[in-house]
DNA sequence: TAGTGGTCTAGACCACTAT
DNA sequence: TAGTGGTCTAGACCACTAG
């Protein structure tokens, strides 16, 4: 285990825990030195990880200050799957695999994604329910050359642990796009939607491991009453 | 100015031009550091701002490859205003400001920003129009002990130019959420809504300054055709 | 095996904040 | 002035990739 990501998880766990509040400042990099007794580049380098999850901000002459993690409720960002979101939201939900299958893929599926056309993929629509109303529809497409088995019980739980502790993937990065779109005959089926909705939100996604390959496209299609994405951002300032 | 946001810089516009196209590899930690004549923890600086930016994707034994920029357009991570939105994007746009006064804080902006009941604010009202349509909504609540004064030109062209360049703030980080809610009355009389809009989507932000002060909360109402939002996500691995 | 990036150290100098 | 974080250096060892 590095050291810099065992001094992040002990300072998380503080600072969640309660022990360094909102607004009081952590131990100066000196202090944290001793404690850990490691360098200063490697308590820096923890120090800038909570930075960048949005648990301190750094004042120079000053010191490392909690922020107020309860505004908005603590933003879940970066690449998280639903079932990690519901774990940490405690939200009661189940999941129920409508349709899995291995399809060839098409030309638009090449064009998003880039895998050869008529080459393997796997199509796998989930409903996601939440008091019994299937508010969500994912929709994901995969590629069976990097995923060649896909247990319908993996799908029922996630597929992001068992890619990532069953298979060994490394899960790297993703783009997203999110719209608001009218509601296909298709997505009216599967979903629970009220005769008023018009529209759904669709947060598109395209997934990629730590060798640059890119091995998932995702749609996850949300009612628009129970959508909601919150983030924490930094000003990137050049 | 920073060695490692020189480099970084150069690196950057390097990508962007096409001279180190998606797939290939930057020269290697060892080779830029002759480059620049600096240490290779500053070369590992600069190549880990491109890649928090999306720009590479690092790779052991291997090097840093490019990623491809176009799909789903480049993303606008981060915090980003709409004049800058605008800029990047080219689309021809128009800013009128439907109002701009002082006002009190109340108990309900109290609670949101934690700003004193009754002290000074500023509240500025903005229609964004592309082809001659308000189809952006954009309500700002501005801490008036920050920014005291706030010209009209300010307000038309971009505030956050303002407040960095004119004020001198050091914008850091902000708090986002998105929803979708019905429309208010309020809203519908603003904008250029069409008669079977019955939703619009909302992005609530509070934004912070270096040292931790929220001064800023924005409600920014979006025409549900005309949302998009695109993001770049790194797996937040623990 | 040579070259790549990943981690870590020890030390230096600077800019900023408090008092 | 003492203490804080910000930048930068020079060097070490490790894990991984490729030919």
């Amino acid at each position: 285990m590095n050291k810099f990501r065992e001094i992040f998880l002990d300072l998380e766990q503080k600072i969640v825990a309660g022990d360094y509040p909102a607004h009081s400042l952590l131990p100066s990099e000196n202090q944290l030195i001793k404690v850990y007794s490691v360098s200063r580049e490697t308590v820096r380098k923890a120090l800038n990880m909570l930075r960048d999850a949005g648990y301190i901000q750094k004042k120079q002459g000053k010191g490392s200050i909690v922020l107020d993690l309860n505004r908005f409720d603590f933003p879940i960002s970066g690449l998280t799957s639903f079932k990690e979101l519901q774990e940490t939201q405690r939200i009661p939900s189940k999941t129920t695999v409508a349709e899995i299958k291995k399809i060839a893929v098409s030309p638009k599926l090449h064009e998003i994604t880039d895998w050869p056309v008529a080459s393997e993929s796997w199509k796998l629509i989930r409903q996601r329910s939440i008091d019994g109303e299937v508010v969500i529809l994912d929709k994901d497409y995969l590629d069976a050359s990097i995923i060649p088995e896909l247990p319908k019980e993996a799908a029922e739980q996630s597929i992001y642990d068992y890619f990532e502790n069953q298979l060994g993937l490394d899960i790297s990065y993703a783009q997203k796009e999110i719209t608001v779109e009218p509601i296909t005959k298709e997505t009216r089926d599967l979903m629970d939607l009220r005769p008023e909705d018009q529209h759904v939100v669709i947060v598109r996604s395209l997934v990629y491991l730590e060798d640059t390959r890119c091995f998932e496209y995702t749609e996850s299609i949300h009612r628009l009453d129970k959508f909601r994405f919150v983030d924490f951002a930094r000003r990137r300032k050049i």
